[in-house]
DNA sequence: TCCGCTGCGTACCATCTGGTACATGGACTA
DNA sequence: TAGTCCATGTACCAGATGGTACGCAGCGGA
């Protein structure tokens, strides 16, 4: 099939990096430690910039998939973001966070080929949680600020597990978030004036009901 | 004065790395960067590597005078967090913290010239914050995992706002962590089983007692 | 005056870089 | 069977790479 080897290359390629990074690697040392050589890399992706163009298009890929994993089961609020950190904190997937870390870092350069990550880094998730924060009952304002927070925050404990390998603290510190970003403001909030800090109006208890899980997937796998 | 010289041309060097990046940089691009030749690099840090060394060194210690500035006034908590957020969102320093982020990106990956990066990047934060939250009542299990959150949630947001430019909602977010970590818990959560998360029998209102803020100060500058 | 040290320029090196030219072989199609 | 297209190998290229050899000017101290 045509275009076949170029995406069983890609895979490779994709592992290879995960392992090591990018940055420092030049096409040859890719290709030898693909199984490939430098002329097949240029001859599937055109150039380097072109096969990190690619590399980028994966990772966001698989972003978008863990993204769809997160909404399969929507429960306790609280467990919904318990069981993505504890997905997140998988050893098994520090390779690939690590990578995603990498081309982040040259995104904040404004390089080329890290548009279509520029693009979605944020925009894909934020969409989503807020949509989640939003079913909780918060209103529109609200959610996006708990969302941006959440997503903020996920990603800044990654980053310190991936450096330190604290395990044990940083789930306590996810735990403590995840209690934080949904709990009920403390009595009295809903007078105090400025921004609402919490969904006063609304009802407040975990969402289980049928009709509002189903709208929630729906959102995410519309983004996908 | 003998290394003079070397400290300037290091001077240039950080502050021309904060513009683009460092990883795609050849030394010689490097040096034209800095008004002088690849030789001079090569003979001022013997090599590539001795160069980004000496960068990473420099990061380091502006991060440590960013903290240390943290200290400096200590009065509602809460206060304390905005202001220092309001300080790392200020654009001038969007150079910096992207060079910041890059360096991180390349330790993810254990690159020996990121040694001291990564014995520091977390630990020497997380103590002195670890401390604020431990005068502000917690316990030393809920201060540091409270710490390492803080720690956490503001680099996220951070590398949001680096990449995205949405100053309001982040801004937004970051007031709204502010108060989510420093608040009270709701009634009665102290006679809930499991970890503590609140300060149960301790006085919690905002710290401005002279002593204490003494104490912080100097626990912070302890480490400098 | 001579010495040694810091700082720097020029020229050079082997090696590697991304990219190209060209030939070839197999598989499918007409 | 001839033609076409995808995939791949070998060989090559000009230019860049990190690093070295060597020389030299200035300057402070003996």
């Amino acid at each position: 099939m045509a275009g076949d080897a170029r995406e069983a290359l890609l895979d490779r390629c994709v592992s290879f990096l995960k392992e090591g990074g990018f940055s420092q690697l030049s096409l040859r040392e890719i290709a030898s430690g693909t199984g490939t050589s430098h002329r097949m890399l240029i001859y599937h992706f055109g150039s380097r910039e072109g096969l990190l163009t690619e590399v980028v298009r994966r990772v966001e890929a698989e972003q978008r998939a863990a993204l769809a994993a997160l909404a399969t089961e929507l429960d306790d609020p609280v467990e919904v973001s318990r069981r993505f950190w504890r997905h997140l904190a998988d050893p098994a997937l520090a390779p690939a966070e690590r990578l995603f870390f990498e081309i982040y870092a040259h995104a904040l350069f404004d390089r080329s080929w890290t548009k279509s990550f520029r693009a979605s880094v944020i925009a894909a998730w934020a969409g989503p949680v807020e949509e989640l924060f939003a079913q909780l009952g918060w209103d529109r304002p609200e959610a996006r600020r708990r969302a941006r927070l959440s997503l903020a925050a996920t990603r800044g404990l990654l980053l310190d597990l991936l450096i330190t390998g604290d395990r044990d603290v940083l789930d306590a510190a996810a735990d403590l978030f995840a209690q934080l970003v949904t709990a009920p403001p403390p009595a009295g909030a809903c007078a105090a004036g400025g921004v609402s800090i919490s969904p006063c109006a609304a009802e407040r208890s975990p969402v289980r009901a049928r009709g509002v899980r189903t709208d929630v997937v729906e959102v995410l796998e519309a983004r996908i």
